[in-house]
RNA sequence: AGGGGCGUCGCCAAGCGGUAAGGCACCGGAUUUUGAUUCCGGCAUUCACAGGUUCGAAUCCUGUCGCCCCUGCCA
């Protein structure tokens, strides 16, 4: 396994266990990532992975991989696998402590019968909908169940026989006896069991009753022995109730603490919404590479190492926050830049015809796989008589500032020839600009510049026409057009949809270097932007390049403010 | 006065009584066979606001305002 080296800035929990293990409170801290297998991870769970696992590197402790599998009518397996494949992709290893909350049922259960033993829990028989309506509400005091006041004995009947089966879903739940006039409604004797006669992914048809999340998560912590529970805020509210358990029962009592959660610009982060995207097929999947799933980002071609460096860049806090989208595309181009090798795709080709270069004549240019790690090794690019440019280096009626091709212009191949635009060839029905005759100085290969000769501005990149490779390319772009897709009032997150956040090119050639380019590799196509070949692509032979993410374009964005 | 939390540059974020780190974004400029990268330089007399304590406050106290979360037999 890959093991990171975990970067992690000062931060409020960083600080806080530095302190626990100075003043001796704990020898050891251990923490735990503990996901729900009812969805894909996201990049919201990459911080909280790196934030626990880091912190466990860090302090030279340990970080668990638990499954809160509590509720068997939404988990999966397929959930737990995709789970246990994204985290290791991002580099981490929980070693042998893989748990489920669904292990500690039995002893969750004896933690029930504990709870009714002192006379702090008791069976209910009211329906869910008075159950809600005796809790109160934010501004008044909850009523009293008027099974609140059963036996020790009657509870501890109507509890076995909950779990023999003998009563049908949603007939009675157990509760703690707290305080149903508490300002915290989570204390207004919280249901800790429910009956629901489902097949379980894991224990199968062992148990008809399930324990809620805020009887399964706090004394599962517990029972490993959880140093430091680290959540996001809204569970800030629950924490009196773990206390209060922990306490009741007598059991080791974890320290929880609350971060907040991560927000990105134009993305939606909630397992709800992405589900939906996946089943009102808005994408292809979870994996989409428009989705802030990791499977999706790693399909994409975004580097384990770059999300990373954005999980630590973006810090730990206790304030809502929003990060701007451009963060983690510059983690992702920072990460790209240093290791990946150059190459020249045209994307929307235009050919170009050097009159004065030799008919079936073709040569060779050895240049940099990087022109800054030569370490990195050289390919050969083929030159001939036609090429292709992309569309957009040649303009007719080219504007202020535009050094790329124009009527009568110069330009350099990048590790070619300048060469020099002589005649413009268009489609004489619609106009249309399909081919350019130019012709080369042959005094000026692979750089040189002849004595005397202006040095040219532009340089475009270009592929050999019968050389080139014919590829498909996807270019991705933000998922929706609105920087916080759920924030607009009165508007559905889905009508912010991006319905150009896929454009499919059909007609691109990459230079024939790219042939043995295998599912997964990445380049950087020149002047353009990162481009990996996609996981999904067909069995044909015609590979399918994802752009992972652009260049930094400050002529695209010269243009954008004309 | 229902409870809990948060408010430091456009977006994140250090700082924890001694006089505002860093990143992204942005703006200059240098280098460049990628208008990329790299490199330099600029970018909060001020920490939601108002009072108070102090020689000294973003940091302590009081009050005000704003935003987020909480009424699942979801997690």
């Amino acid at each position: 396994m890959n093991e990171p080296t975990v970067q992690m800035g000062p931060n409020f929990i960083r600080n806080l266990i530095e302190e626990d293990l100075a003043t001796g409170k704990h020898d050891m801290i251990i923490t735990r990532f503990p996901p729900e297998p009812n969805g894909y991870l996201h990049i919201g769970h990459a911080k909280s992975i790196c934030l626990n696992f880091g912190l466990a590197a860090i302090f030279n402790g340990r970080c668990h991989l638990r499954f809160d599998d509590t509720n068997p009518v939404k988990e999966e397996q397929e959930y737990i696998d995709a789970i246990k494949t994204d985290i290791r992709w991002l580099g981490f290893d929980w070693g042998e402590h893989e748990y489920y909350a669904s292990d500690y049922f039995e002893t969750l259960y004896r933690y029930a019968v504990r709870l009714i033993d002192k006379g702090l829990a008791y069976v209910c028989d009211l329906t869910s909908d008075q159950i809600r309506s005796y809790r109160g509400s934010l501004t008044e005091p909850g009523r009293e169940s008027p099974y609140r006041h059963r036996t020790v004995a009657e509870n501890r009947q109507l509890l076995s026989e909950m779990r023999a089966g003998s009563y049908p879903d949603g007939s009675k739940v157990v509760r703690a006896k707290i305080d149903m006039a508490s300002p915290n409604l989570n204390l207004r004797d919280p249901v800790l069991y429910r009956i629901l006669h489902a097949t379980h992914h894991r224990t199968a048809d062992r148990w008809c009753i399930y324990p809620m999340y805020d009887f399964a998560h706090g004394q599962s912590d517990s029972i490993e022995r959880i140093s430091h529970s680290i959540c996001t805020l809204e569970f800030e509210d629950h924490r009196p109730l773990y206390d209060w358990l922990c306490e009741a029962l007598e059991i080791y009592h974890p320290q929880q603490i609350e971060f907040a959660r991560l927000n990105l610009t134009y993305t939606v982060m909630s397992k709800r919404r992405l589900l939906e995207l996946v089943t009102d097929q808005h994408v292809t999947g979870w994996d989409d590479p428009r989705m802030p799933t990791l499977s999706g980002m790693r399909r994409r071609g975004f580097p384990a190492a770059a999300v990373r460096a954005f999980c630590d860049r973006i810090g730990v806090g206790k304030s809502d926050s929003v990060i701007d989208m451009g963060v983690l595309e510059d983690c992702v181009r920072e990460e790209l830049d240093s290791c990946t090798p150059r190459a020249m795709a045209v994307l929307r080709p235009l050919k170009i015809v050097i009159t004065n270069y030799p008919e079936g004549r073709s040569e060779e240019f050895t240049v940099p796989k990087h022109p800054k790690y030569p370490e990195m090794g050289s390919r050969t690019i083929p030159f001939s008589r036609e090429i292709y440019i992309d569309s957009d280096d040649f303009k007719e009626d080219p504007p202020k500032k535009f050094f790329r091709l124009g009527p009568g212009r110069e330009v350099r191949l990048r590790y070619g020839y300048i060469i020099r635009c002589d005649e413009v060839v268009k489609d004489p029905t619609t106009n249309e600009v399909v081919k350019l005759m130019c012709s080369y100085d042959p005094e000026t290969a692979g750089g040189k510049l002849p004595e005397g000769r202006t040095k040219v501005k532009g340089i475009i990149h270009w592929v050999s026409v019968p050389h080139a490779i014919p590829v498909d390319i996807c270019l991705y772009d933000r998922l929706f057009t609105e920087p916080n897709p759920t924030g607009v009032k009165d508007v559905d997150y889905r009508d912010h949809l991006n319905p150009n956040s896929l454009e499919v090119l059909t007609e691109s050639y990459v230079e024939p270097g790219l042939q043995g380019a295998k599912v997964g590799d990445s380049f950087q196509f020149e002047r353009l932007g990162y481009f990996c070949v996609d996981s999904h692509s067909p069995t044909s032979d015609k590979p399918i390049f994802n752009r992972i993410v652009s260049l930094r374009d400050t002529w695209a964005k010269l243009q954008g403010e004309g």
